[in-house]
DNA sequence: GCCAACGTTGGC
DNA sequence: GCCAACGTTGGC
């Protein structure tokens, strides 16, 4: 089993947002490293934080799971979807997507700030400066001392 | 709204 | 293959 960090701007689709809708494809990821992850790394039952991003207070709001083997973003071949890709074929898709279900809400935030100041989080991927990726592997390590201070 | 840090695109 | 221009992300 793995551990995965996945951000999302709570305006657009926030833990709130999830937890109504219990699973939700998780779409429109449009970077290749992310889409990596999906798709050669997460496995169903992998544990995911979910993070709010681009907000006033970022940081983790959430757990959530992965519930589906990836398969190809249906929004890459919707000419409507702002996650159009012309390039991009049934045959040879070229983006993909899992299942995302809520699990449950963290009983506070952890904020960025929070997680920025212990040394044991060092070296975890969110934290190094200038990280834009949407989807993040978490070493087992950082999830334990990240629940630890819930 | 600003801007640093990327990733992508396309001319050469 | 290089690299400048451009677009996007996301903290602040």
């Amino acid at each position: 089993m793995n551990y995965w960090l996945m951000k999302s701007e709570p305006e657009a689709f926030s833990i709130d947002d999830l937890k109504r809708k219990k699973c939700e494809p998780w779409d429109g990821v449009r970077n290749y490293q992310a889409r990596n992850f999906i798709r050669d790394g997460m496995q169903v039952g992998d544990q995911v934080f979910f993070y709010h991003s681009n907000c006033a207070q970022p940081g983790i709001t959430g757990i959530a799971e992965v519930a589906s083997d990836a398969y190809p973003d249906p929004t890459q071949f919707d000419p409507k979807s702002k996650y159009f890709d012309p390039e991009s074929t049934r045959d040879r898709p070229r983006w993909m997507l899992v299942d995302v279900a809520f699990v449950r809400k963290l009983k506070r935030s952890i904020t960025l700030k929070e997680l920025q100041a212990l040394s044991a989080l060092a070296d975890m991927k969110l934290l190094r400066k200038g990280n834009r990726l949407s989807v993040l592997p978490v070493m087992t390590e950082h999830w334990h001392t990240i629940l630890s201070l819930e």
